[in-house]
DNA sequence: ATGACTGAGCATCTCAGA
């Protein structure tokens, strides 16, 4: 099973991207981030791909969505567990094949001073809840998405973000660990505990043409699954075409 | 020299991204 994602920063700007993509590739799944729009906006091109479109949409920002070309049902369109819900577009959990597959932007947590990080902290203290739900329950999972973490200073170049980024700082290092060590893998660096892999490279400043990147898109997977998994990769490439995102997909098989 | 971009939206500027 191919499962994949992608912060395609805008779906109606990444349209013929996401199209191309999956005709080349074609993932059994695959979890969209920043779709920047609502759900009755969201593209209706990919059905013809043979892909079946679940969308958690809002105006501007956010948004996530899920294009499966295998059935699938949504069970949760919001993170349970935050404090007062969650009025941002985060968060979409189907199931599909017997397993649980969730797909995640979490909080950048840079904008909106001290609250804003605050609610980055909450937003993931709700993830490990929700993780730690699962795995009593035993239920097979996968949690892919955006996490807006550097989980190591293995993963972003020297230099791409200063010491107090929100995506590095050592609060939201803290709380990436307390979920992955409830039991969980880290999908890429299972393969590839050592190589230097991005998923996002800035707009600004050169970085791509100076490979300064980041890797902050991931898979973390419950035992079973991490038991089956023979690929990650980056799809580097991505990002040298015309007009990308700044994020590329990431592809995972599980066998 | 620490600059340099992109996208959405009551839009020719502001906010957010990371």
């Amino acid at each position: 099973m191919k499962l994949a994602t992608w912060n395609v920063n805008s779906v109606r700007q990444r349209e013929p991207h996401v199209r191309r993509w999956l005709q080349r590739v074609q993932p059994d799944v695959l979890f969209l981030q920043e779709i920047k729009c609502e759900t009755p906006q969201f593209p209706a091109g990919f059905a013809d791909l043979g892909y079946t479109a679940a969308v958690v949409g809002q105006k501007s920002y956010n948004g996530v969505a899920v294009l499966a070309r295998v059935p699938f049902t949504v069970t949760h369109t919001a993170l349970p567990g935050l404090p007062e819900g969650d009025a941002q577009a985060r968060y979409i959990e189907i199931e599909a094949d017997g397993l649980t597959l969730i797909g995640i932007y979490l909080p950048n947590g840079n904008s909106g001073g001290d609250a804003g990080y605050a609610y980055k902290l909450a937003w993931m203290e709700a993830l490990r809840a929700r993780a730690a739900a699962l795995l009593d329950a035993e239920t097979p999972f996968a949690i892919l998405g955006d996490f807006n973490v550097c989980p190591t200073d293995a993963d972003f170049t020297p230099g791409a973000l200063p010491p107090t980024d929100a995506l590095v700082r050592p609060e939201t290092r803290a709380a990436y660990r307390s979920l992955v060590w409830l039991g969980l893998t880290d999908a890429l660096r299972a393969l590839h505990p050592t190589a230097k892999l991005w998923t996002f490279w800035d707009y600004q400043a050169g970085a791509w043409q100076r490979d300064s990147g980041l890797r902050i898109d991931h898979a973390l997977l419950s035992p079973a699954l991490a038991e089956r998994l023979t690929e990650a990769m980056p799809d580097k490439a991505v990002r040298g075409e015309d007009q990308p995102s700044d994020h590329v997909p990431v592809l995972f098989n599980i066998n």
